[in-house]
DNA sequence: GCTGTTAACGAAAACGTCTTTGTAAAATAA
DNA sequence: TTATTTTACAAAGACGTTTTCGTTAACAGC
C-alpha cells in the first residue's frame, strides 16, 4: 500500500524546499531548468497529484456543487440530475446529492450541512414538505451568505435567486387545446393537490384553454389527489360516474393508471377517450397504446441550471440580477390521441 | 450579506485566542464558565460552524463517498442510489455522484479526481466499456492506496474488494422453473452480448433450468442484442420465425417491446405466451398485463454496499479481507405468467 | 516566604497547498 | 573593483481547525 505523495515528501527526498518544488510543478520560470526537471520526473514517477481538500481550504473554492431533489427514483429528476452532472463535470465541477424525500427538516439538515465549505453552489427543487409549510429561512441564509442558489422546477416566488421552470401552464394549455381540435368535449383533469406550484400552473392552463375555447369549466371533471401516493379506488369512482371523453393528467403514473382502468372497462383508446400525461417518461413511451405526453425538457433545465450556478459561483459581480429562465414544454404524441372529429 | 464566521473572528472579537475559542465550544473543562459563556453565546449569535473543508484537511476524513454509476436514468440504478444514500446519510455522510455514461474513459478520469482527497472511499459499477477492455487498473490504484472500494452489481473477479451483487443465475433459474411448471415448453431468452456479467449469469441459470428439467437447450430461441439499445425489427424477426410460449427477458424494456409486438400481432398474454423480466421496475409494475419480474432489490443492494464501505472506512484494520454479499432474487408475479397447463 | 499545585488560558504546530517576500550567489554593468 | 541586477532557490504566512504543550497567576501547605 503506497499512501498518497505530498509536496513535502518531494522536497524532503530531493533535498528542496516545499515552494521549490511547488512551483517546478507549476512550471515556474523562477526554477532552474535541471531542478525543475529532476522535480518533475519524481513527481511523475510517484504520481503526485495535489490534494484536492488543501486546495479547496486555500483557495475558499470547492468546485463542487450541492444538488438537492426530494427524489431520485423520479424519472423526471433523474434527467435534470443527469443534465446538471453532465455540464458540471464539462466544467471540471463535482456534484454532491442529497435527497430531500420530500421532507422539510432532511432539506433544511442537508443544506446547512453542505453549507458549511463543502459546497460551492446549490442547485434544488423545493420538497414537498417546504413548499407546504411556505418556510424559506434555510434558503435565504444559505443565499445571505453569499452562496449562489438556482431553483429549478418546484420554485417559490418568495426566493431571490436564479430559476429554471417549464412554462407548467403553457404545457396544460397546448395539450387541452390539442384536445379540443380533435373535437373532444368533456375534458377532465387529474391533479394534486395545490401547494406543488406546478399542479397549480397545470389547472390554470387547463381552465385558461377551456374558457378560451368557449367550453365550461365544470369542478366535477377534475379529480385531485391529496398526494402523489396513487389511489386505484378514487380513479375507479371518478371513471364511473363521470362521462369523460379525454383525460390530461398532472403525472404519468395517474395517467396510466387511468388508461388501465378505462381500458379494463372496454373503453378504446383514443377512440372512446383520449389521453395526454406530464413528464414524458419511460411510462409513457412503453404504454400501450403510447402515452402522449407534455415533454418537460429536464435534461435541458439541468444544463441550465448547472450553466447558471457556475456563472454565478465564478464571475464576481456586486449587484445580484436574478433570471428565470422558462422552458417551453412540447407535446409528443403518441397513440393515446388521434383526432376524433 | 453576512459572510461565515471564523474561530479567528470570534477570537479576535472577544479578546480571546484561537484554541481557548475551539475548546470553548467544545465545552472543554480546561475553560472557565464565565468565558466558555461568553464565547458559547457569541457563536450561537453569530451562527458560528465549523468549517468542513478545514476539519477534513486535519482528519484526513471528508466523510464523503463516492459513488460511480454507468447511468442514473436507469430505474435500478436509482433505487442502488437511494439505498445508499439513505444509509450514508444516517451515518452523516455525503454523497458525491458521478457518472460513468458507461464509458472506460470517464470512469477512470473521475475515479482520479476524487481519489485525490475528495472521497474517504468508493462504491460503484463497472461501467460497459471497462468490463469490455477488461482493465481495472484504475481501481487496483485506488486500492493500493488504501481508499476503500465497493463494487456492486457490475463487478470482476479480478479485483479485491468487497462486492454486493444479486444471484442473477438463480434469478433466471427461479423463473424458467416458473415457466416450466405452468407447462411451458419453448422458453426463449431474450438477452445481451456477454461482456456484461449479469448477461452471462443469466444465461448460464437459463440454461441449467433447462437442463435439470430435462427440456432442450436451443440456440435458436435467445435472441442476443448487441447493446443495450432496442431493436424493433429484430425483435419482429425473432417472434415471426420462432415458434415460443415464454419469454425471458434481461431487462424490462426488451420484455416490454415483445410484448407490445405479440400482442399485436394477436397473441394473448398470458394464454398463448408468458413472459418474465428482469429487474421489476416501474414498466414493469404498470405494463398491461403487469411483468411478472426478477426483483433484483436495488435499495437494499444499496444500503449494504454502503454498510460495507463505510465499516472499512471507520474501522482501521491491518488484514484485509474481503467479503462478497449475494442477495437473493425474488419473483414478482403478475399477468403476464399464469399457470397454462 | 518558599515550593508545589491547580485553574485558565495562550502559543504553536500540524494537515497540504499556494504565494509573497527574502536572500544568497552569480552575472552583468559601471 | 565595486555596485547593481538576475537567477535560483528558501522561508514564512495563510486558509480554519484541533491538540499538545507551555505559561501565567492564584492559592494551599509548610
Amino acid at each position: 500500500m503506497k499512501r498518497k505523495i505530498t509536496l513535502k515528501h518531494i522536497a524532503r527526498e530531493l533535498g528542496v524546499s516545499i515552494s521549490t518544488v511547488s512551483k517546478a510543478l507549476k512550471n515556474s520560470e523562477e526554477i532552474g531548468a535541471e531542478t525543475k526537471g529532476r522535480i518533475q520526473a519524481y513527481a511523475k514517477l510517484h504520481n503526485y497529484k495535489p490534494n484536492n481538500i488543501a486546495i479547496s481550504l486555500k483557495n475558499k473554492r470547492t468546485k463542487n456543487i450541492g444538488v438537492i431533489i426530494p427524489d431520485i427514483v423520479h424519472h423526471f429528476f433523474t434527467t435534470v440530475f443527469r443534465g446538471i452532472e453532465n455540464y458540471a463535470n464539462a466544467k471540471g465541477y463535482n456534484v454532491i446529492v442529497c435527497l430531500s424525500d420530500e421532507s422539510f427538516d432532511k432539506e433544511v439538515i442537508n443544506m446547512e450541512l453542505l453549507a458549511n465549505g463543502s459546497i460551492d453552489g446549490f442547485i434544488m427543487a423545493l420538497s414537498a414538505g417546504t413548499q407546504q409549510k411556505g418556510d424559506y429561512n434555510h434558503l435565504k441564509e444559505v443565499t445571505d451568505q453569499g452562496i449562489p442558489l438556482v431553483l429549478f422546477d418546484r420554485v417559490a416566488d418568495e426566493i431571490n435567486c436564479d430559476k429554471v421552470v417549464i412554462n407548467d401552464r403553457e404545457g396544460a394549455y397546448k395539450a387541452v387545446t390539442k384536445f379540443i381540435k380533435d373535437g373532444r368535449k368533456k375534458i377532465a383533469l387529474i391533479t394534486t393537490d395545490e401547494h406543488y406550484s406546478v399542479s397549480r400552473d397545470r389547472a390554470a392552463g387547463y381552465k385558461q384553454a377551456l374558457l378560451d375555447h368557449n367550453l365550461e369549466y365544470d369542478e366535477g371533471l377534475i379529480l385531485k389527489f391529496p398526494t402523489m401516493e396513487i389511489d386505484e379506488k378514487a380513479i375507479e369512482d371518478f371513471f364511473n360516474k363521470t362521462e369523460v371523453d379525454a383525460v390530461l393528467s398532472v403525472n404519468e403514473i395517474f395517467a396510466i393508471a387511468s388508461m388501465r382502468f378505462v381500458q379494463a372497462k372496454g373503453l378504446q383508446i383514443p377512440e372512446d377517450i383520449s389521453f395526454i400525461g406530464f413528464t414524458d417518461g419511460i411510462l409513457s413511451k412503453y404504454a400501450t397504446p403510447g402515452l402522449t405526453a407534455v415533454a418537460q425538457h429536464g435534461e435541458k433545465m439541468g444544463e441550465i441550471a448547472a450553466q447558471l450556478l457556475i456563472e454565478k459561483i465564478e464571475v464576481e459581480v456586486e449587484e445580484e440580477i436574478y433570471v428565470t429562465r422558462m422552458l417551453e414544454p412540447t407535446l409528443i404524441e403518441r397513440g393515446s390521441t388521434r383526432n376524433n372529429k
